[in-house]
DNA sequence: GGGGGTCATACCGCGAGGGTATCGCCCGTG
DNA sequence: CACGGGCGATACCCTCGCGGTATGACCCCC
């Protein structure tokens, strides 16, 4: 009750961000293995401690209070800092040290091999581990899954993350052989508009499932059923029935190497310095 | 002891960053207010659950290990979030809301009654509470006793906030009157070389306490103590006895506006798009 | 007006966390 | 070399708080 009382258990605050999304306390419940008594109580304590109304109940339906609304997008940034911590000290006892590096199939611009080498030459080098994967690159990070990604900004969010920019690149449509503008040395935006959605990987296309892999996307493209834009590196490995065409005024994209900020590990500051250095001798 | 348990309770992180700051049980457990036993099996435990030895006994000394030093520095940033959750919240909570905007004494470039009229002026304003700190700005709105911040980039560290540049600054020396470099109409930082220090206010001159306000260094500057490279814009507000000399390539300095990122206040992106808005009128 | 659903309250049992006493160990020191 | 002091670990106990079950209060809907 000690009003000076500044910190709350992370059980607590997993509680309530159960209880907040869910905004029904049996479901709340359910979903964290307990009974709902004690989500009440624990709620209800919860509350008291803070001085400050979280929910609010009418018998019948439960909203968040501004306080609350604040305290679920707190609180899970919290608890995800606290497992991130977790995570990063299981990976830092591991017996033989590595580093994880999380990478989008085809998205590296080819620079992958050269990262590699130019770190493998340095003195000390650990062992990398290279993780695929299309949408949590950036989640990995910050969640301690990964040590560091290659990212596209600004098509992937940042935020909280240190990065080193590495590519600046252009984009091109992605656009079966047989398409109007397949021909055309160069496109405008507005040469797409009305073709038939994603232009951007990872929306969601009408009537289809998330595209969870580029290599979906690609062939939805071939299929007609999509246009893409995307960075002009992936030119290089495109399927035989689709084709590549510049588009002059889409907003140019950046390949970043990003970790978590607050990272002071001396392998990591070697890759770091290694990408850069690989990045920048590729540059023509 | 499943080994999938991927949290930690607030009071265990605090409990192993008291001991690894300290690196003695007794004083660790002192400081935390609680005996030693308690402690001791809490750490064990913690290790235990985590899989991972934090650190070294040898029955005399204490030392970290790597999986140690990691979970020091993420669990003081976990705790950070924690507690800046619990802030935050508590804040949202208050029954008339404000925005708290940390500032440094002579450090807004003028532009804070600009700012405060723009946003004043904004259907919904919220009232302001300005506060004054030299040196925790940044870690005000960090850990939520502050809703934005004037910080000078790139002197002040912005990691983890989001920000808006407000006004790129060149630098001048601030030297007393009589100073052989005072009636210079420009200096370069070779100039300044074996003048005494600080070159940077909030470095700790040679001998004397940490600078804990811009007033005490001006007086240090006016006895020929000190020689301050500070941004133009404070020319406007100097003592009689010192005198500001343009340097021509000191890196120039950018005033901020820095806020939590993740922050979706309605409240708070109002102010800042005020705060942008004022800004760029009152450029020249 | 009764039944189902939802959150709060009442009550209970157990286990985790905290306290005291003590051990084991090492290192000074006379 | 014996001894005392300092430190972390262990042993043991006790209390409090978390979680469980049963039930109440209230409202909505049929």
């Amino acid at each position: 009750m000690t009003p000076g009382d500044d910190t709350v258990e992370t059980r607590e605050l997993a509680y309530f961000v159960a209880v907040a999304e869910e905004l029904h306390f049996g479901r709340a419940a359910r979903r964290l293995g307990i009974a709902q008594p004690p989500l009440s109580r624990a709620i209800q304590q919860l509350e008291r401690r803070l001085g400050v109304r979280l929910l609010e109940r009418d018998h019948r339906t439960v909203t968040l209070t501004d306080a609350g609304a604040t305290l679920l997008r707190e609180g899970h940034t919290a608890l995800a800092a606290v497992s991130a911590a977790v995570r990063r000290t299981r990976r830092a006892g591991r017996s033989e040290p590595s580093l994880v590096l999380a990478a989008k199939p085809g998205g590296d611009a080819d620079l992958l091999p050269e990262i590699l080498a130019a770190y493998a030459a340095t003195p000390g080098a650990l062992p990398v581990d290279i993780v695929f994967s299309a949408r949590e690159r950036g989640a990995m990070v910050r969640d301690g899954r990964a040590d560091a990604a290659l990212l596209h900004a600004p098509r992937e969010d940042l935020t909280g993350l240190a990065v080193e920019e590495l590519l600046v690149e252009s984009q091109v449509a992605v656009l079966p052989r047989g398409h109007r503008l397949a021909g055309r040395a160069e496109l405008s935006m507005a040469d797409l508009d009305g073709e038939p959605l994603p232009r951007w990987p990872s929306a969601v296309p009408e009537g289809f499932s998330r595209i969870a892999e580029s290599g979906q996307l690609m062939h939805l493209v071939a299929l007609g059923r999509a246009v893409a834009v995307v960075p002009e590196s992936i030119r290089a490995n495109l399927r035989h029935d689709v084709v590549g065409v510049p588009v002059a005024d889409a907003p140019p994209t950046t390949l970043v190497l990003a970790w978590p900020q607050n990272t002071r590990s001396r392998a990591l500051a070697a890759f770091v310095r290694a990408a850069a250095e690989a990045a920048r001798l590729s540059r023509p």
